[in-house]
This record gives structure tokens, C-alpha cells and sequence, in this order.
DNA sequence: CGATCAGTTGACAATACTCAAATACTGTGG
DNA sequence: CCACAGTATTTGAGTATTGTCAACTGATCG
């Protein structure tokens, strides 16, 4: 880990979204007191409780972060990817972590130091107001995914998450889960058993093709009631 | 609905966490773009979908931010009561509102209109600091609540939620719930049947003590460890 | 090739929801 | 101040969804 001064990294952070817009003076500032971090497949990257001195970009790789009950069963609260970041909430809320972070696969991620990051955000109002944006939109996300755990079931989640893939992925019927079954499971708030058993419902009903981790969504039109209706 | 300059006003800005610690000069600005708004008990303030054109802090009174399932069942995401805010998440992310709002009770509401915040908060870094900070803090509740909603049973968050209003109300082993019961068991993502067994079986197994909405903690060692594990 | 892990399936148990009905409470108009 | 209407709360009986436990298959990786 070391502090980084190079111009593809320059470049790099102006393309992710989270400072999309952002003069070159700042993003220099800002490459300045990043820290290029790698890290193995299943590595952790920090705990529940953990102090919160800066927080993380996704460069290559995924990261998930989740929360683990007493007994050691993991709820995913998302999934990061190259280009989005994670672990701010410690940064401007509190000190610590309120979840925890590892690795998917082998990844290189961007830490940024709370206090040098802070005192960049004071002195830069535009940077600040695409902070208030990516926050406000992850509060959206989980603004979601507080009425899907609650208000539907697990089938009427997973549809919605189903038609969510699908069209973020945009190639035609076809979707990849993107994510092992026993995690996929994890991020439904549910066990795999139950995920196995519904993913076979929705192909015996005629609503999906499975072969593996792809999918055919082969009757959108009754997936699409599933998901906003929750029930079959 | 009026613009609004008045010094009381302006005090009372800065007393909210959300514009705590903003220099005074600011908080004129603040008070100059804002409008004091009444809304009786179950007044709709606004639904999912419509333009986030500002956002509401509440002055007097209470307001709930919920979520509606097709076939009319809701979710309370929070319950939000003088000095709180509500509503910038639309201001900020996108332009419609992801949830609804609802007065719980005949409310004081002072609105602050999208482009003139935005406006105030380009132009100062330490607001838009505050605000970092608030809907952190607000991300940080909603990690609890998907966690507590995915993880716990019924009995768990329940007992997590009595602890929670234990401490914040300070007042030794007692307890108001603060809510009806039905709008209770909305917040806790279950219905009113349930929670109302579940209070009783608490009171059975000698945890509680229930006289209405007031409740007394009989044995704090136990309803911990519900709260925390989850089971009995 | 053995070991570990992901995924699947079955039998079962448990938690929570639905529906229904009885009771208590609230606020309003007479 | 009372009666009434509309809610809120409680309880019961039955059902459904999902989680638990266990066994088995198949893939992946040293």
C-alpha cells in the first residue's frame, strides 16, 4: 500500500461515478492521498466495529459487503464492482464499520484516508454534492431492499432481482446470476435450499430456463407480475 | 406555504443535527429559502414517485416514511419527530421520492426547495458536511433494519426495539412505545396479530411488563440476549 | 484420487400470516 | 354526557412459507 501520483489512476477516478465531473485539479488531490490496495479472493478487508479511517474504491475485482448474525448466518447488503465504492458511511457518520467487507476475487481496490479525504471534501463543495448524490442513491437502494425483504416473499424477490440482472446485463432474454447460488442466496435474505427449490418452481411454472448460473426468462410477462405482486 | 425570516426560525435551524455547528451567517441563508408548512394528522405529505423538488425537517409533530406493497400492506422505514429531517434523498439522487410520508400527527413542517439548497450547499462545504454526515447516520439505521429484517425473527427485533426505546427515553426500566401497536408492528415488518402474541408471551415468560403503550422491563439480562441472538 | 465445497432434494418443524370474531378504545355529533 | 361509528387490540384456528437437518450428487482443486 502507497501513496500514488501516476495519471492512468488520475483518469481512472474521474470515470468512476462517485467523482464523475470532477475537475482534474481535485482529482489530482485526490490521487495523491489514494493508496492502491490488492487483495486475495476471500480476503478480508475489514470487520463489523473496525475503525472507519477512510473508505474504498472497487479498481478491479468484487467486494461484498454484508452483515453476519451470532450464530454466523451472512446477509449481503451488496455487491461492488469496479468502479463503485464502499465503506463511506464510516468516514461521515461515525468511526467504525457497521458491516463487513471481503473480497470475491483476487482484487485491487483504492483506499482513501478519512482525514486527508475530509479536508479535499471542505474544500470542495463539487465534490461533496457527488458524495451527497452516491450516498443519497445507495439510500434508495436500500430504501428497496427494506420493502422487498419485508413486503415479499422469496419468490417475488428473487423475480425482482431476476429482472434487475436481466436488464442491467441488456442481452435479450438471457441473464447471468453473477454470483454463486449460495451467495445469490445470501443477498435474497434467504438459504439456499429454499433459493434451489423456488429457481425449479420457476422453471417447472414455465418462467425461467436454468442451465447453471444462466438464465432464459421465458414468460417475462407473468416474472414481471411475480416481482411487483410478490405472489404467484 | 410562505418564505420565512424571522430569528426564531433561524435558531431553530441551528439547532438540528442537521445544521448543527453552521455558522450563523448560513442559517439566514437557510432560514431565507425556507417555507413552514401545516399538515394535520394523516395529512399525505408526499407518495413514491412524486418530484423531490426539496426536502422537510420537522418542527413540531411527527411524520412516518413508509413504503406501500400493492395489495396495501406497509413497511415503516422511520418514524421522524422534531429536528429531524426527511425527504433529501430525492433532492440529491434522483428526482422522485422512493417512498410515501405521512403525518402521524397534526405537524409543523418547514420545507427547503431543491435548487435554492442545492445552491447554498455548493457554496458551503461545511453544510454540505452536515449533511455527509446525516445521511451516513441514516445509511448506518438502515443497515440495522435490513439486518435486524433479514436476520432476527419477530421476538428479536422486538426486543431489540424495546431496548432501543429504553435508552433513548432514559427513564430507568421503563418504556413507552410511542407508536400505536399496529403502527409498531409496520416498523418492525410484521402485523398487528403477531406483535400483540408476541407482547404477551414476552409478559408470560416474565421479560415485561405491558400497561397499554407503556412497558417495564422486568429482566434485562434475557430480553438482551433475545435481542442480540435472536431466539429465545 | 481423495477432500472439500456448492448445489439439490426430501422429510420435518417452526414461525408467522390469514381469516374470523370478540372486545376495548376514541372521537364526534346529538 | 351519552350513544354510535369507526379503529385498535386481542385471541383462536388453520395454513403457508420458509428454515433446519440430513443425505446425496457433482464439481473443483490440490
Amino acid at each position: 500500500m502507497s501513496a500514488n501520483m501516476d495519471r492512468s489512476l488520475v483518469e481512472w477516478l474521474g470515470a468512476t461515478s462517485l467523482f464523475d465531473g470532477v475537475e482534474d485539479m481535485h482529482l489530482w488531490d485526490l490521487s495523491g492521498i489514494a493508496m492502491v490496495v490488492s487483495c486475495k479472493r476471500r480476503a478480508n478487508i475489514f470487520s463489523t466495529g473496525d475503525p472507519g479511517n477512510g473508505f474504498y474504491l472497487v479498481k478491479e475485482g468484487r467486494v461484498k459487503v454484508f452483515m453476519l448474525s451470532p450464530d454466523g448466518k451472512e446477509q449481503i447488503l451488496h455487491v461492488i464492482g469496479p468502479g463503485e465504492s464502499f465503506g463511506e458511511v464510516a468516514v461521515f457518520a461515525g468511526q467504525s464499520f457497521p458491516a463487513h467487507a471481503v473480497a470475491l476475487e483476487n482484487s485491487r481496490l483504492v483506499f482513501l484516508p478519512r482525514d486527508d479525504f475530509v479536508a479535499l471534501v471542505s474544500a470542495n463543495p463539487a465534490l461533496a454534492l457527488n458524495l451527497l448524490a452516491a450516498l443519497s442513491q445507495r439510500l434508495r437502494q436500500f430504501t428497496n431492499m427494506i420493502d422487498a425483504l419485508s413486503l415479499k416473499e422469496v419468490p417475488g424477490r428473487l423475480a425482482a432481482h431476476l429482472l434487475y440482472l436481466n436488464d442491467k446485463q441488456a442481452s435479450g432474454d438471457n441473464l447471468s446470476l453473477e454470483l454463486s447460488k449460495t451467495q445469490l442466496a445470501s443477498l435474497l435474505g434467504t438459504i439456499p435450499e429454499t433459493l434451489s427449490r423456488i429457481l425449479s418452481k420457476l422453471q417447472r411454472a414455465g418462467f425461467i430456463a436454468i442451465d447453471g448460473s444462466d438464465i432464459v426468462i421465458t414468460d417475462r410477462q407473468r416474472l414481471v407480475s411475480l416481482a411487483e405482486f410478490g405472489k404467484f
